[in-house]
DNA sequence: CATTGAAGCGGAATCAATTCCGCTTCAACG
DNA sequence: CGTTGAAGCGGAATTGATTCCGCTTCAATG
C-alpha cells in the first residue's frame, strides 16, 4: 500500500488544460458540442492524451461534474442539519434526497450524456457515496430492513434519464414529494 | 382519420428477414455482436433498410424485445390473478413489480444495450404501458396520492442499468423484497 | 395493361469515438 | 550531471453507427 505514484507534473498540467477547454466548450456549445477531437484541439493536446487522462467521453463528463460534486458531498457528510449530522435520520434522508434531486437537475445535461455513454460507470465514485450515506441513514430509522437495496431503490428515481423525462412534463417538486411519500411509508 | 397507409408487402418481408437475422446473431454471438452491418448482410438487405425499418440500433433492440413484451402485457392486463384483474390492487401492484423484475432480468442484455444507445427511447411504448397500469393500481389503494410520480419512482429501480449492477452482487430476489417494503409502506 | 408518385432500397460516404504504437519527457538514482 | 525505465504524448488508423441520395419496386388509378 502507500506510495501511490504521484501524477507527473506535465500530466497534471494537461489534465487542467483539458478540463478548462472542456468547460469552455460546454459553456459555448452545450454538452452536445463536447467532442473529443475538439476538446483535444482546444486544449492543445492529442486525443490520445484525453483518453489517457479520462478513459473515455463519459469519464471526461464525470470529471467535469465532480467539481460541484465535492461541495455537495461535504454538505451532507459534515454540513449543518437537516442535511448534515444532528437531525433525525429520517429527516436527514428526506433532506438528502431532495437536495440530490436539485443537484441532479442542475447538471442534467452532463449527467445524461455521461450515463448514456457508459451506463454502468454511474455505479462507482459518487454513486457509492450517495448509496453509503443513504443506507446508513435507513439502517438507523428502520433497523432490520434491507437498507442496502432500499437505498438503491430510492436513488433510482433520481437517475438522469428518468428525471429528464419527468422534467419535460412536470417539475422536480413532484418527484421530491413522491420520494417523501415513500420515505414516510418506511419511517412511519 | 383512419387509413394508416399499410406497410408495403416487400417492406414487411424485409422487416421479418431482419428480425430473424438479428435474433440469430444475438443467439450466436450475444448482444454485443449485434452490429448493423452484420445484421444487414445476414438478412440480405442494405444497411439503409435497417435504418428505414427500425430507426437505429436501439430501435432494433426494442423490436426484438417487443416480442415477449406482448405476452407480458396481456398477462397483467387480462390474465388471471394475482397479476390480472380480480385481486386486490395492492396485491396486484406487488405481483406486477415482481413479474416485471423477472422479465427485465431475463432480457437484461438487450435492454441494457437499448437503453444505452438511446436512454430516452425507454419512455414510450412499453414503459407507458407499465406506468399506466401501475399508476392506475396505486390510485385505487392510495387515493389522493400522486400516483403518476409514485409509479415512476417504483419503476425506476427496475431500469436495466441498476438491475445489472445489482445482479452482479446480489440476486433479483432482494430487489423484489425492497419494492415490497416500499409498497407496504404506501398501502399499509 | 400503362402510368405514376410515394415508399422502399442498397451501399458508398460521413462522422465521431476509441485504439494503437513509435517517439518524448519526467524524475528517481547512482 | 548521465542513465534509465516508467509514464506520458500525439495523431494517424480503425471501428462501427448513421446519413445520403440516385435508382427501383409497389400498388392505386384510369
Amino acid at each position: 500500500m502507500g506510495a501511490v505514484t504521484r501524477e507527473r507534473t506535465d500530466a497534471a498540467r494537461n489534465r487542467a488544460k483539458i478540463l478548462a477547454a472542456a468547460e469552455g466548450i460546454v459553456a459555448a456549445r452545450g454538452v452536445q458540442g463536447l467532442q473529443m477531437a475538439d476538446v483535444a484541439a482546444a486544449a492543445g493536446v492529442g486525443v490520445g492524451t484525453l483518453y489517457r487522462r479520462f478513459g473515455d467521453r463519459s469519464g471526461l463528463a464525470y470529471a467535469l461534474i465532480d467539481r460541484r460534486e465535492r461541495e455537495f458531498q461535504a454538505a451532507f457528510i459534515e454540513g449543518p442539519p437537516p442535511l448534515g449530522p444532528g437531525a433525525e435520520p429520517a429527516a436527514r434522508a428526506k433532506a438528502f434526497l431532495r437536495a440530490l434531486a436539485d443537484r441532479t437537475a442542475e447538471q442534467l445535461d452532463l449527467l445524461l450524456m455521461a450515463e448514456t455513454a457508459s451506463p454502468l460507470a454511474r455505479f462507482g465514485g459518487a454513486y457509492d457515496a450517495y448509496h453509503g450515506h443513504l443506507s446508513m441513514l435507513i439502517g438507523r430509522f428502520r433497523p432490520g430492513a434491507d437498507a442496502h437495496c432500499l437505498a438503491d431503490a430510492l436513488l433510482a428515481p433520481l437517475a438522469a434519464p428518468l428525471l429528464a423525462h419527468r422534467l419535460g412534463e412536470t417539475g422536480v417538486e413532484r418527484v421530491k414529494s413522491a420520494l417523501d411519500d415513500l420515505l414516510d411509508g418506511l419511517a412511519g
